[in-house]
This record gives C-alpha cells, structure tokens and sequence, in this order.
DNA sequence: CGTTTTTTGTCCGAGATGCAAACTAAATCT
DNA sequence: AGATTTAGTTTGCATCTCGGACAAAAAACG
C-alpha cells in the first residue's frame, strides 16, 4: 500500500494536468485549472515544469483570435515528439505494426501477411523483430528513440509478466514475449490481449470517449473480451484478462459447450464445412476467403449458411446479455473482421440480448458494431504505453471527450 | 475528480493507520510504522489527533509481558464505545436487527419471525422502525447514540440512492427505504443488497479475511450474488448490485430460463411440489418446513427429491463456473439456510463447476460452503456503516488477517 | 497616441503535511 | 545506581497547495 506523501501528491495532479492537456486538446493554463480543479498556482507550477520536460509545448499561433480582449491565452499541446511508441498486433494471418508519436497519431505502419498459426514463438518473435526494425527506420527514426512497444495479441495474457499464457495462434503456452522482445530490441516491451488493447483505444480514442463502462466483444478466429469498468481496464483477481471463449452456454448435465465452439469464426466455418464443399478452393489454408464465402452465400438466402450465422450471434448474444447483467455498461462494442458485418449474424446477436435480458436491463446497453480497423489495436498499444509514461499513480485512465475539437470547452468532465 | 491536496494526503494516511488498528488487533506505534510503512513521526502524530477524536484508547493492561526490555509499548484499539451501529437484515419470513459498536461486536439482536411478503413496504418499514427502536433501547443505548443504519435486503438495490429498485420481497419497486427509515429515525440510514453485506462482513470478520477478491452466493427464497473485486464491492455500471437471479442458462432458441427459475429455494420447491404433496401439511404457507421435508427425502434416497436438488446445484454451478471464468476469485463462498447444507445440492454444484471449467482454471478457486448465521449478515451492515466513518478517501476496504490473534505481526499487509 | 480595462499568468507568504535526526521516557540489565 | 535498550516525541527542514498581490499583454476608450 503507497504512503501518501507530497511526491505522490504532486504525482496525482501532474497527472491531472498531463490527463486534461491530452483529453481537451490544446488548451491554455485558465481552462487547465478549470477542467482539474487545481489553484491556477499550481497548474503554472506543473505546467513549468511539463515544458521543463519538453513533455509539452506551448501554441503561440494566433489561430482563432481570442474573443476577449485581456492578455490572449497561449495553448499547451503534448509534444508529439518527445516520445514514440511502436504497437504491433498479432492475427492469425497478420502482423501489424506501427509507430505513434507521443499523441497517438500515427507515423507509420506495416501490415506483414504472415501465417502465424504453424510458427514457433521464436519464428514469430523473428517476425515481430523484424517488422518493427523495419517500421520504425521506415518512419525515420531509431529504436533508441522508443519510449516502449507494446504487442497485441489473442488469448489469455498476463501483462505484468509479459507472459502470454495461452493463445490460439500459438502452439506453446507461457511464451514469454515481453522479456523476449524487450532483450532483441533492446527497449521496453509489454503486450496484453489484443481486445483489452482494442478496449483502451476506444476509451482513449475511439467511440467510447468519456464512457467509463463499457465492453468491446471482437469475433476473429477467436473471441475476445474487453472490458472498462470504472475506467480502468478490468482483469480477474490472477491478473489475467477474462476470456469469452470460456464461457460456457449450457450446464454439462445439458451439453455443456464453450462458446468458442460455437460463435468464433474458426466454429462457424467447421460448422458450415459442409456447407461450402469445393466452393472456392482451398478453404482451410485462407479461412478469410472461407468465410466471405460463408457470408455471402447467407446474405444471398441460402438456409444452411444462415442458420449457422444465427446460432453464433444468437450464442454470442446469450453471453453478452449475461455479461450485461453483470456489469451493465451503457456500450457493448462488437468488432470483428467479417461477421460483424453481416445482419445475418449481428440480427440474431440483437435478438438474443433483448430476450435475455431482464425487463430492468432493458434499455441499459447500447449495442454498436464497429467496423473493422487496423488503427484501433495499433492506439490501443501507443495508449497502454503511453499511460504507462506520463503514470498515473493510482491508476487513473482518462477519456478524451472531444479529441476531434467537437465541442470546445464544457463538457463536465472535470467533476 | 478529486484534487490532491495536503488534507486528501492526511486523510489517506490516517485512514491508513485506522485499518492498521482495526485489522491487527491491539497494535504499538512501531508496529503500526512497520505496517503502514509511514515514519514514526506521523504516526505518532495521527494517532494524537485519533486518541485526542476518541476514536482510539490506549491500553496500558501488562499483559504479556513485553519480551524486549526498553520501555514498554502502548497499544492502541479501536474504542469500541465511540461510535454504535444498527444493522438489520430483511428475509422473506423474518427481520433481524442487531446493535454492534464500533467494533463490529454485537451488543444486543433481536429477530422477529414475520412473513414480509405480503406487506407493503409501510408496513415493512413500521416494523424494522420499532425492531430498531427496541433493539436500541434493549441495549441500554438511545436512536442518538447510534452512528448510522444499514439495511440488508434481497434484490436489485442501489445503495447511492437509498432506493431498493426491486426485491422478492417486495411488491413495488424503487423503494426509497433509505431516506424512509433516516426520517423515522434521525439517523443516517444506507441500504444494501443483504449479499453485499455479507461479502463485507466476510472480507472484514470472515472467511475471507486477507482475500481481496472472491465471491458470496446466497440462496434463499432468491439468488444473491456479491463480489469483492480488488479489495472493493463490486458494483455495476449503474451502481446496482448485479442479480444472480437474472443470470440466464441458456441461449434464448434453446428455451432460455432464469437461474432464479432453476436454482432458487422458490424454484425448488415448487419443481418438488408434485412429490411433497401432503407431506407436512399446510406447505406453501411454510416454505421453511417444505424446504426441510424436500431435503431429507433427498438425503433419505428419494430419487424425485435428489433430482430436483441436482438440477438446482448443476445450475448454480455452472452459473459460478462462468463468474469463476471471469473474475478468477481465490474462494468462492456458498451459503444459505437449507440446500446449500445438502450434500444433494452440493455434490452437483461443484461437479458442475469442474466440468464447466477450463483446464487453466481448474484450481483458482476453492469453493466453501458457510454454515448458516444471521451474524454475518449485520456484521457487514456494521462494517458498511463503520467503513463511512472513518472514511476511506479512494474508497479502500481493508481485510483483517488476524483478527483474532492469530499470527501476530508478520503478515505483510503493509506491501 | 496614451490611458484604462480586462484577462492571463506568476510570485510571495501562509498553512499543512511528511520525514530524518536529535531528544526524552520508561523499562531491564549489570 | 548507572548503563543499555526500546518506544515515542519534539525539532528543523523540504515539499506541496492555495489565496492574494503583482506583472504582462492585449483590446477599448477618450
């Protein structure tokens, strides 16, 4: 348990500061000390010493000319360039790479088609290691001017050992990847789940902007679970990210049953093998061909492979609505490269949460599909590290209400 | 967001030193250094403003003798007569109301054996006012003696509020017994889901002393469902207690159904109706007494009993297999006052468990049974109570490893 | 053009806190 | 009785935040 002192004191609200700066764009000291609560003393001493640091700078550009006339405001910014991070996704047929600046735009990024799933984690690692040379000379820069990397991928990872304990794009459990890749590039390197990365960015970034509740559900060859609670990242009492994948749909005296088996990509293909015999090919070696040929086929009317689209989302459904009584987030994010897209699987996914939920859940969560984005898992990776840069001490995590200048100024977030 | 300043730094340690005292028994200023990590000089100076507030006395008893040979420690304790709590627990067939001081112990309880169903919630409330006003007096203590009030009841209840937005035993809803009770009484008075409270009791006084996360069952007449996450209750997005009840078993196209259906007392005994009937008489106006005759006809071999007890605990089962998939708890604690002391319900409730499990999960949790008590549950609606008292600023809730003595000074709770 | 007004940001002193080190208190050991 | 040892307190200093006075920079005004 942290003793309070000043230092830590001091910590929280430069944190505060360094939170507000990011969340609310360029803004001047006034409206710092507004969104925080702090004295205007404080805030021009933490400030000082944020461009002290270089972690900020000031925006002397005339711009809009202020509408009053009394001594005009000189807008903070974080400065892109006092640190970037790299953020790598791993799919089972991609690795992502990318390198951010210290706002979470991005400068440059790759796309290696690679089949991960037959490689060795040190083949992979290869990769990861090369793709990341590559990207961040390709962007310009050196690797010692990373700040830290961060890497995505399914399964159940153990992000404060760097250890990713079980995945289904790898063969091997416990692969130590953090340590791993931290030693090849000499630079700091975590990883977590992929969704729970998805989940940041969408916080930090993406349609969960000043949602402190919500749940992202990603359906890829596997399913993936994230969820904010309270605004911080939640993960079981092991430290591990919960898996949806796990989750069971019937009492074993009924059949049991892993929802993966039945809602992932991988299922619903096994399930609609049949179904697609000599379609298009050699289905098992490009599953991505396999299941637009699933999906097309269901949205031109044929019954087998509807049927089989309906009872994934209809499984899914029955899992996210349990999940809703739990935790009753006003957003369920459902994201995926395929099925997500189809009103074949996302019709009965609807259909089974309103049936399943309580009358008094009834109108709690807002069920939105996102629509598939490499740019997602890659900020979510700059966001984990870059929390981890200007650290929140008693793990704060921070919306960013109107990143895209929407609303200027008033949004409440400062109670 | 809350601003850092010097008094928020005060608060937190002296909340600090307050758990060190109530978590360690009778404690010395230097133990308290070592378990809170703070210098001699502020605990000192915590503890003057403590002893000074009375919320603390010393106690200069020899006791054992010190084994050191410089001068003696003075232990500190929580002074039990600074502060008294009422905590009162709603069941559908009897109302309990205890008197316990500020250190948790009972002074005086009463229990009233009414049938709260049918009532309104006026009446309900008129009988918990005099159960209050009795009890007090009982205990030789007046209404302004007491610190505060905790309710207990089953059901969907926001706390914040004051509201029970819905419980089995009620038949409104949004119930704002809260501020009912706080008028009638002059005294603050919170409400709480009764499994709530008894997870708190259970992290402050029970089984779960030391464990930062885990969970409480109850059934009953209803399901109910705590969770200790992180050290913190659990609570939903909405801040609403989540429902146990609600939880669903099945995907919506394979027939749905409510756990509460399934695996509640309510549910069981009228599965079992058919083959009870006649047996003790006037049964529905008795649930106690059929839930007793369907047990021991369970127990005695009858197969139509057994399997009505079966289906129940699979399904419980199952339900915390998935909880277990989530949130990874170390223990996860069953109780209730009939089926769960039936190896019947029992024995297919941790088969369930087991076989809906993943193998990576298989040994995370423990799940133990608790014998019946109606201590518990007003211990934690003291510990509620108590817990606004001497406040935690970020909302900490200690555990107590050794309440009773047990292992002395070497738990390493200050990390 | 010079002065006033207004708004922004900084400096200064007060108050509160925690910590290290010196100091006092109270017991045992020799 | 005096030395020794351990417990707790007092003192001096550094850090933090904050309120109020102050300096800065622009528009408004005469």
């Amino acid at each position: 348990m942290k003793t309070a002192d000043p230092e830590l004191m001091r910590a929280i609200n430069r944190f505060h500061v360094m939170d507000a700066i990011r969340r609310f764009g360029p803004v001047s000291r006034v409206e710092i000390t507004e969104l925080t609560a702090l004295s205007p003393t404080t805030v021009s001493a933490i400030t000082a010493a944020l461009l002290d640091d270089r972690l900020i700078v000031p925006e002397h550009v005339g711009a809009v000319r202020d509408l009053g006339r009394g001594r005009p405001r000189v807008m903070l910014r974080l400065n892109p360039e006092v640190a970037h991070v790299v953020g790598v996704k791993l799919a089972s047929d991609q690795i992502t790479v990318a390198v951010t600046d210290f706002c979470g735009d991005i400068l440059h990024s790759l796309a290696l088609p690679v089949r991960i799933d037959r490689q060795t984690a040190t083949v992979i690692a290869d990769l990861v290691e090369d793709g990341v040379r590559r990207c961040v000379s390709d962007a310009g820069l050196d690797l010692s001017d990373l700040s830290g990397i961060c890497v995505g991928l399914p399964g159940v990872v153990e992000r404060a050992a760097g250890v990713c304990r079980q995945s289904p794009i790898l063969q091997e459990r416990d692969v130590p990847f953090g340590a791993d890749l931290a030693a090849r590039l000499g630079t700091p390197t975590s990883i977590d789940s992929d969704v729970n990365l998805a989940a940041l960015a969408e916080h930090w970034f993406g349609q969960a902007r000043g949602l402190n509740d919500f749940l992202v559900v990603n359906v890829e060859r596997s399913l993936g679970l994230g969820i904010l609670h309270n605004g911080e990242l939640f993960r079981g009492a092991n430290g591990l990210s919960p898996d949806l994948g796990d989750f069971m749909l019937r009492a074993p005296g009924e059949g049991g049953g892993r929802l993966a088996d039945v809602a992932s990509e991988t299922a619903a293909l096994a399930d609609a093998e049949p179904f697609l015999k000599g379609i298009a090919g050699d289905l098992p070696a490009r599953p991505d061909r396999a299941m637009a040929a699933l999906i097309q086929r269901a949205e031109a009317g044929d019954a087998d492979c509807r049927r089989v689209l309906a009872k994934a989302g209809e499984s899914l459904g029955f899992a996210i609505a349990n999940l809703i009584t739990l935790f009753a987030p006003p957003k369920v994010i459902v994201s995926g490269r395929a099925m997500t897209a189809s009103d074949c699987f996302i019709h009965p996914l609807r259909a089974a949460v309103a049936a399943s939920l309580p009358a008094s859940f009834a109108d709690v969560s807002e069920i939105v599909v996102r629509e598939w984005s490499d740019r997602i898992w890659v900020q979510g990776a700059a966001a984990m590290t870059l929390r981890d840069l200007y650290g929140a001490p008693w793990g704060t995590t921070g919306p960013a209400p109107n990143a895209l200048g929407v609303g200027a100024t008033q949004t409440g977030g400062a109670a």
